[in-house]
DNA sequence: TTGATTTATTGGAACGTTCCATTTATAGGC
DNA sequence: GCCTATAAATGGAACGTTCCAATAAATCAA
């Protein structure tokens, strides 16, 4: 059926009459080799159904041309944006980027970060896994093989990190709801074991805080980072004797989960309860009513984070300075003025 | 900053006081090494920071554990679906998968396989890209690497084929719709380079011929698979002199743009103009209203085409059956009656 | 022509593993 | 104790490439 054995170099060489030096130097592009005898060479390799065996060329050169790209979850369209922002760096670079995914799982990761190394992988762009123990890097860094995080940070790591300004975000989402009169704000959804979260619970404090809203008017609601855990968030926000009248939601998914739990108790987004998304992933721009979120720009974070591993590479160091991207808060239909405030005295405690 | 050049098995060796060749067996998990040798042995490992080296030792074994699955589109959450059941069965058989997209590209598609398959890949999962060469997998055909395509398929090729029952699942919708009394039908989407879309608008017609709905009362509106291309399918079908009450649409991407198309036009989707997706995607269930769908188990997809590419692998062979996967109709609330059909004489032309 | 230069080509030794054929150690039977 | 059978450990060759040093061929200056 297939050729009998894998064709070698040495087999290249008989067919064309040279030897497999000569083989390799045209498989490698030098120049040193006469034009006829390249062809000649070439055609052989047709002839022959020659397939380049990397492995053990990389036995010799000791660095390889595969970047992987580890992934904590593949279904999130936010981070199937993250990828195609690196892929388009490395395909110019005439590098093919392998991309696993660890389904948010710190031992799948394990396993994946594993295979990779053995691999012989030139760098790793990581967007850990929920739960990543500190150790976790140990190893690929003893190795000298360099990695960087992309939208997510560990705990005290000094591998560099590319990711948007979720601080800011946060803030200029809570700002925003403020803005509206909003007095009794809610954060939904996100855990404490993501460093992520605290960055932008941060901002979104920070904004309450200098913008006069009390701490005891603030309502945290930890939960999945998924439609499932926006609902139980909502739920739970509206079971509170005093609710709050609109939410920062982690990310969008929490956002959607919300303005779907929200419809199904006759409550319609934006106008009886505020809602602001994280990310923006393009859906958000197309719900009903479309989703207030902030912009990170995932794919141009993929872009960075490539740019950052590719000269990392080539001045063979494994250190390389953080990297926050801008983020823009798009104003959609999800967050209408609090009614309450207009409709009722001012709810007990509130200072404005 | 590393450790200065890799270790390799001779380190450990030494490190261990044993020879090279026990260290080999203690890494492939022989069970001929004296227990407390083997824990020597590991220990060293974890001394001297040891990572195997899979292409030095393909050089010899001739036989990979890697996988590559090559994707089409990486930000279709449907695609993505696929992907993770693939991986799960791959997981569990101790098997580390590749995914790299090729962005609906061809020619990244030709460098994507050439890659992989350099880095000699055990066995390929693809989901062909649009426009792909009947050509494009002979080298590896002949190569004798297993090859399996998921979802799609390439007109005339030997290579097992795992995807839905797409004529049956055009039916069905087909079917539905033609039972809540819609006569004018358009089908959107998709273009005719595609073996999926012929299979999926065949399904189409034959429920319009046998169900009673004239060939003329049919609309076709090629256009992209994304929202974008939903809604200029719509677009085109409004300003028809006679339009369809109802579309079948190529994917729920194309049904949600047709959807939003509607709700700026100010009509309801389901009452005033119904619309089915396929592949009932998660979003599918929550958007407004729900999309009524095709549901075709991607998941459950990509699981079944890993095992059958670990059974080619076991086997060592390149051929196996196509498997195709049961479709049904998920009934939303995207298709109400034929309104026009109540309101005013039955169009001209229209049969029942 | 001849020797010096440059340009093309080549053989051999590595790279880090596996696997086979041996050697060495351990245990068993008498 | 000795011989045999089994278990444990080992050295060497191979896998397909690259790279260096060396050779062969072509070009040039005199």
């Amino acid at each position: 059926m297939a050729s009998r054995a894998k064709a070698t170099i040495f087999d290249i060489a008989r067919e064309a009459g040279v030897s497999k030096s000569t083989v390799s130097l045209v498989l490698q592009g030098s120049g040193r080799i006469r034009p006829e005898t390249t062809s000649k060479v070439r055609k052989a390799i047709e002839d022959v159904g020659y397939v380049y065996n990397r492995g053990a060329a990389n036995l010799r050169k000791a660095h390889s041309n595969v970047i992987g790209m580890v992934i904590n979850d593949l279904t999130n369209p936010f981070f199937a944006e993250l990828a195609v922002g690196m892929e388009r760096v490395f395909q110019s670079a005439g590098i093919v980027p392998f991309i696993a995914n660890t389904a948010e799982n710190p031992v799948r990761q394990e396993e994946v970060l594993k295979s990779l190394m053995e691999q012989g992988v030139a760098g790793l762009i990581v967007s850990p896994a929920r739960g990543t123990t500190p150790g976790a890097f140990r190893r690929i860094e003893t190795a000298g093989v360099p990695v960087v995080f992309a939208m997510r940070r560990l705990p005290e790591s000094r591998i560099p990190v590319i990711a948007p300004d979720n601080h800011r975000g946060a803030y200029l989402a809570a700002a925003h709801l403020i803005g509206k009169g909003h007095r009794r704000l809610a954060f939904f959804g996100g855990s404490s074991d993501l460093v992520v979260y605290h960055e932008r619970l941060g901002g979104f404090r920070e904004a309450c805080e200098t913008l006069g809203v009390a701490a005891r008017d603030i309502l945290i609601v930890e939960g999945e980072t998924s439609r499932k855990g926006g609902i139980s968030c909502l739920e739970t926000a509206l079971a509170m004797a005093e609710p709050p009248t609109a939410a920062l939601c982690f990310n969008d998914a929490v956002a959607f989960g919300a303005m779907l739990a929200l419809r199904k108790r006759g409550l319609e987004p934006g106008a009886d309860f505020a809602v602001v998304g994280f990310d923006d992933v393009v859906e958000a721009e197309h719900y009903m009513p479309a989703l207030t979120s902030v912009a990170v720009d995932s794919a141009g974070l993929g872009e960075r984070a490539a740019h950052v591993m590719l000269k990392m590479i080539q001045s063979r160091t494994t250190r390389a300075e953080d990297h926050i991207g801008a983020v823009n808060l798009v104003v959609r239909e999800s967050c209408g003025p609090d009614r309450r405030t207009r409709n009722r005295p001012a709810g007990s405690g509130n200072t404005a």
